[in-house]
RNA sequence: GGAGAGAUGGCAGAGCGGUUGAAUGCACCGCACUCGAAAUGCGGCAUAGGGGCAACUCUAUCGGGGGUUCGAAUCCCUCUCUCUCCGCCA
């Protein structure tokens, strides 16, 4: 969420970010305007207060020395103001949430330093700070080269009997599936796997949230009051939950309304929970296959930071994000998704694609953002900078999937399928397959 | 699910209709004392929004929202959460 006094004192850098932006039509002129109305009715409000406090001082006193006719006389006076004031008050109310009803379903602005574009084919490809794409070639994984031709997740012989998307659509329709078997297996040591490495190599802190959480929680992270078709909602007493549509929810808002000691941050957080998206918006995308689907495992990390670290922290989770697929030995590229094609919250952010030889293209596996104040201003997540005396700051926070746990199991699926149909099991991966390296063979 | 109690500043905890943004203690910061530290003493120490070049000043906030009143931390309604007891339960 935007500070009405930074738009009033950078309208024009406003309207010019909110242009980069996809179907995004506001100006800053409409807030200002808002903004001007808010005013004029506090200054009003305020004086009426004012005196209405001043006054009801005096008859406090002049009953404490038993004048109560002077009193009666102060209450005549004050009867007055009474006509203004709550109207006044329900009008600032009015005016207020006007404001905010109009700052919370606008984006985030991109930093200088994001690509200007219209959708993702205005996206960059990205190396790595002072990366190169040889340097880059260098560090990733290469992309497997076949004897045969590679074929799809949901064809390979040993998905093909324990992916089971027939029986997964008479329990809950399309874009669901059971998994089985090896396969399941799989999944769950790809969870493990990614939790271990975040917690042990790069500080996270470990949490298991819950996946039903309440509006004010979405309304933190940016999800709504705008993308409310895309949530899952389950009704609870006279009220509503949502499932959660990432992880990202639950574990940002863990800083929700607090006022934290810099000394504490940063604040790193990961998780391993099922995500909930209706994908309103996708039909007929993806349908074969898990690739998009109702329900998926994803490990998410979270990361609270002082405004100075967040553009650091930003390199730093991306490459905990790469470390996964590196250790996998998984071929990927990152993007750096232009204006157009960012997500709500987000300052900038990388994507992480991984190469799907069944599709013979890149896909998405993880997405990296910063997001500065935005969600921390909606969240009133703070901070209280070290030092004497200093007032607290908003907190910047930063998400990123590291990874999609269910499109990384298809990854491993393609990427080391045989062509008889079964699958060799990543050396990093045996310790949590019971030492297996393979599945599916006869 | 039933019955009851409660939610006050970073923490603990008074106040229960009048000049209370809020006693007191702890924590924290500054100063004094000290060779230094501790102890002690003195002072400071909430957030947000207006107005003002500024000094400064006004308003709001005692879990959230609404109401009663000239005036609400204090009374009423409502929501959320916490605790205790009973019931149920993975």
């Amino acid at each position: 969420m935007f500070d009405i006094k930074w738009i009033r004192d950078n309208p024009d850098a406003f309207d010019k970010a909110m242009s980069q932006r996809k179907n995004v039509s506001v100006r800053s002129s409409d807030l200002i305007a808002i903004d001007e109305r808010r005013r004029q009715v506090i200054v009003r409000l305020n004086e009426a207060q004012e005196k209405r406090n001043s006054f009801s001082k005096q008859i406090g006193q002049a009953k404490a020395q038993k004048d109560e006719a002077r009193a009666a006389e102060l209450m005549a006076e004050v009867a007055r103001l009474k006509e203004f004031i709550p109207a006044g008050e329900a009008e600032e109310r009015a005016v207020e949430k006007e404001l905010r009803d109009a700052l919370s379903t606008i984006p985030n602005m991109a930093f200088d330093d994001v690509p200007v574009g219209d959708d993702e084919s205005g996206n960059v490809e990205y190396f790595g700070p002072n990366g190169s794409p040889e340097t880059a070639a260098q560090q990733r994984p290469a992309k497997p080269s076949f004897s045969f031709a590679p074929k799809e997740h949901f064809e390979i012989g040993v998905a093909e009997t324990n992916m089971d998307f027939e029986v997964a659509a008479r329990l809950s329709g399309s874009r669901f599936v059971v998994l089985k078997g090896q396969v399941a297996r799989l999944e769950r040591a790809l969870g493990q796997f990614m939790l271990d490495l975040h917690t042990t190599e790069f500080g996270y802190t470990e949490v298991l949230p819950p996946v039903l959480v309440r509006d004010d929680a979405l309304y933190g992270t940016g999800q709504l009051p705008k993308f409310e078709e895309d949530l899952f909602f389950t009704p609870h007493g006279e009220n509503r939950l949502a499932l959660i549509p990432t992880a990202e929810v639950p574990m940002t808002n863990l800083v929700r309304e607090a006022i934290l000691a810099e000394e504490e941050l940063p604040l790193r957080f990961t998780a391993l929970t099922p995500c909930f998206r209706s994908e309103a918006g996708s039909a007929g995308r993806d349908t074969r296959g898990m690739l998009r689907q109702h329900q998926f495992n994803k490990v998410e990390l979270v990361s609270i930071t002082t405004p100075e670290e967040a553009v650091n922290e930003h390199e730093r989770m991306l490459m905990a994000a790469e470390t996964v697929l590196r250790k996998l030995g998984l071929h990927y590229r990152v993007m750096t998704l232009c204006t157009g094609d960012m997500g709500f919250g987000a300052r900038k952010t990388y994507d992480i694609e991984v190469w799907l030889p069944g599709q013979d293209t890149y896909r998405e596996i993880s997405s990296v953002s910063v997001c500065g104040d935005f969600q921390a201003r909606r969240m009133e997540a703070r901070y209280r900078p070290a030092g004497e005396k200093q007032a607290p700051r908003y907190v910047h926070t930063l998400n990123g999937s590291g990874t999609a746990v269910g499109r990384c199991l298809i990854a491993v699926l393609e990427n080391y399928q045989q062509e008889d149909g079964s699958v060799l099991i990543p050396e990093a991966l045996q310790p949590y397959m019971g030492g297996l390296t393979s599945i599916g063979g006869k």
